[in-house]
DNA sequence: AGCGCGAGATGACCTCGGTTATATCCCTTG
DNA sequence: CAAGGGATATAACCGAGGTCATCTCGCGCT
């Protein structure tokens, strides 16, 4: 078991779970952060290392189930996500939903467009999460001194633009199979790719079928239906937070997609 | 007539419509530029602005209904539209598209994730468009020399994921009255943010019906049906690409939409 | 071991929006 | 100014997916 699937398996519990990281007092762990692997910090030298702690305000433990940050609500830093899962979402005034993306540990979360105040849409922590904090007012400041950083983190965000992109063609234009298929895979393959030569089949996806029907736009009990199909016609099985693909080629072909643009789900 | 307006009066031609910058030649005409007002080049001191001239490759016209890139096809530098609408897109095989962008002038396109080389949607002109070019193995540079660059780029690309976050919730949660209303409310309002002071409620749009459909996934059928209806309960026409704004706060009922959120469509 | 609740399963029925076909309109080009 | 083609209009029919109601299952808790 890795130490992402151990804490997802903890994903559906009240208790907070480890807090291996207090707020600003013990020693910065940066150099085994996702963040350091695949995130904002990824290629830091020591030095730059150095220099971007200086502008990180702490670290924060959120447990599974609470938001991050609220619609509506004043937002004033970004959030790296050091481990757990956390989903961003709009929800419209008759309590529909829409899940609008799924963020994986080395995510960047909460820049908001020009220098609005308040956030546009909410972020909820699937599972127990530690996330590393840096105010807005010194992202001005750490780019100056930090140059790289503006690019890295447009290259992040133009990341989650592109998978943001990739969802609006399934729920616009694909049918309900394709979207159930395409989303599981999609989750897959960028879970499967922060542990590079994993070779697993196998997976606990910290989801209900209700989490995957507000992504992809449908009702809970259509995505029953349709994960139903799947199980018969044995393409994956999905029940009880365990994904487990059952065909990796009648997979791809179900969710009508190019092999080629798997790849690019994971950052790199 | 403003001057997007006439641009946009030739947009179903098939002529090439002003070139009044060829690539390299002729003085660069920054100041006036719309990157300047609201895009990359905003808040930009002279100093700065002839740095990043130095990073441009040139300018280049491209006629209404051509591809700015294509997908799959490789892509090597950004965009940033100086002038014309656009809009980025994904086709599936079977000929079902969906649009997922739409570009004002300002806009900076083409930033991929990582170093992919290849293009995972395409861009398409919708007026006759004059695109500012760098390559992208000149950001890198650029944002050293000028550190601002990369913040305001995040920046940029967050407004975009925003607007996509929007359509996201649009598309997989509204009904299909709801959609289009938001839809043209939000090209209405961020066309007029382009002019401040701005109290039109007449505009001329290049988009067809089918370009609507597949922005918001529907059928050009049935938006052409939720059209008659609007047009009947005195909210909106919009027909041969002239939109008129009936009722503006029947409008914002309709398109279920928080009056306050509006404001953010509009880059500033 | 047993309880209770949230998640999942499933059937009956209905509606929104897709499909197909055809007609009309408007703008561009010769 | 007439012709032609793309854009719009509209009707008839159909089906994917939503709604509602009810039941079962699995997990965490005592």
């Amino acid at each position: 078991m890795t130490s992402v699937i151990s804490l997802a398996a903890r994903a559906n519990g009240k208790t907070l779970g480890t807090r291996n990281s207090r707020p600003g007092a013990n020693p910065v762990r940066c150099h085994t952060c996702a963040a350091k692997i695949n995130g904002l910090c990824q290629h830091s030298t020591p030095g730059t290392m150095a220099s971007m702690i200086q502008f990180r305000s702490g670290e924060r433990a959120i447990a599974a189930g609470t938001d991050l940050f609220s619609i509506g609500k004043p937002a004033n830093a970004i959030f790296t996500l050091v481990s757990g899962w956390a989903f961003l979402y709009q929800s419209l005034k008759d309590s529909r939903r829409q899940i609008l993306h799924f963020a994986l540990p080395g995510a960047v979360l909460g820049l908001l467009p020009g220098q609005a105040a308040r956030a546009p849409y909410g972020a909820q922590a699937l599972t127990d999460c530690v996330l590393c904090i840096i105010p807005h007012e010194n992202l001005s400041p750490l780019s100056r001194e930090v140059p790289e950083i503006g690019m890295r983190l447009s290259w992040l965000i133009s990341h989650d633009l592109h998978l943001a992109f990739d969802h609006l063609t399934s729920v616009g234009r694909r049918s309900a199979r394709e979207r159930v298929t395409h989303l599981l895979l999609e989750l897959f393959v960028r879970y499967r790719g922060q542990w590079p030569g994993n070779r697993i089949d196998e997976l606990y996806l910290p989801l209900t079928q209700q989490h995957v029907g507000d992504a992809v736009g449908l009702t809970a009990v259509h995505v029953n239906r349709i994960l139903r199909k799947l199980r018969e016609d044995g393409v994956i099985e999905f029940n009880y937070r365990h994904l487990r693909i059952l065909d990796p080629d009648k997979l791809i072909d179900v969710s009508g997609l190019d092999p080629q643009l798997v790849i690019s789900w994971v950052r790199k």
